[in-house]
DNA sequence: ATAAATGCAAAGGGTTTGCAAAGGC
DNA sequence: GCCTTTGCAAACCCTTTGCATTTAT
């Protein structure tokens, strides 16, 4: 069922990499590359399940890592005290806007500030590698769904 | 052995809490608020033993949380898989930059940076809380000390 | 047929909790 | 003395690992 491109290149990275195609790594990529959300392994472990396709939680893990070897998936972290995921789409960097209230996640890119961190760490003798901004917040549906 | 301030104030605190103020709760704000760096729980416990007043696990946690809600400590994630802490100076907000080889942390403060995240956060529908940034990259010395 | 992936369960690290014993107030 | 804190160990959550079994190639 490779009825997404995404998970045909990652069929095309198992191949060059001699690794088997199995049923659970496909079943695991097309979660996971076809997500819009951030998915935690439990999500993806669940809605794998939900599809029918049930994986053991070992495995979701192990394909993860070899999800986000292929850079076809990048992990993120929000503070949670565990891990998320989420497709490596064609934006080459961008920030998280969370919401303390619903736990939404949107995502933005934003130039200025981006050089604005390399400025910061030069400017105290740091050579930049990479850096991580989330800002938290309340989004417009909960400000306006009333208090709460 | 209120010899710190902040340490004066944090029994301030346990009174007008109405909470006993132990030795191990002393010796765990004597060795949070006087340090100069980022301690994890296990640096804190480690520092108290050091100092000839060894606490339990339990109980460091269960002091820094308190310490975390007299504001008087306020805690750090650099994506270590474990929270660190420090004494909240005057600062009222800073980032951190974190060396990538010897792990040093440096914070440094940013008013632009900062109205810019508000900036970004309201032109996306979001009533901005607070933000989180974090710099990774090599610091001077690991730089000019040879490439390892 | 071979070498690797799977699933389960156990282990691992950081943190929290339950409870009897110790100790402020 | 009452009530909270303490320390220990067990429990907890997320993640990794060991090993016998299944599976892709």
């Amino acid at each position: 069922m490779p009825d997404h491109p995404a998970v045909a290149r990652f069929v095309g990275y198992l191949r060059e990499h001699n690794l088997p195609v199995t049923a659970q790594r496909l079943a695991i990529a097309d979660v996971l590359l076809t997500s819009e959300r951030h998915l935690s392994a439990e999500e993806v472990a669940l809605e794998a399940t939900a599809r029918g396709r049930s994986v053991g939680t070992a495995t979701v893990y192990r394909t993860i890592d070899t999800l986000l070897e292929s850079g076809l998936v990048v992990e993120r972290d929000f503070g949670e005290g565990f891990r998320r995921f989420e497709p490596a789409r064609d934006i080459p960097h961008h920030e998280h806007l969370v919401c303390t209230q619903c736990g939404r996640v949107e995502e933005f890119r934003d130039e200025r500030l981006e050089r604005m961190t390399t400025i910061v760490a030069e400017s105290r003798g740091f050579a930049r590698q990479r850096h991580r901004l989330v800002i938290h917040g309340i989004c417009r549906d909960c400000q306006t769904q009333g208090h709460r």
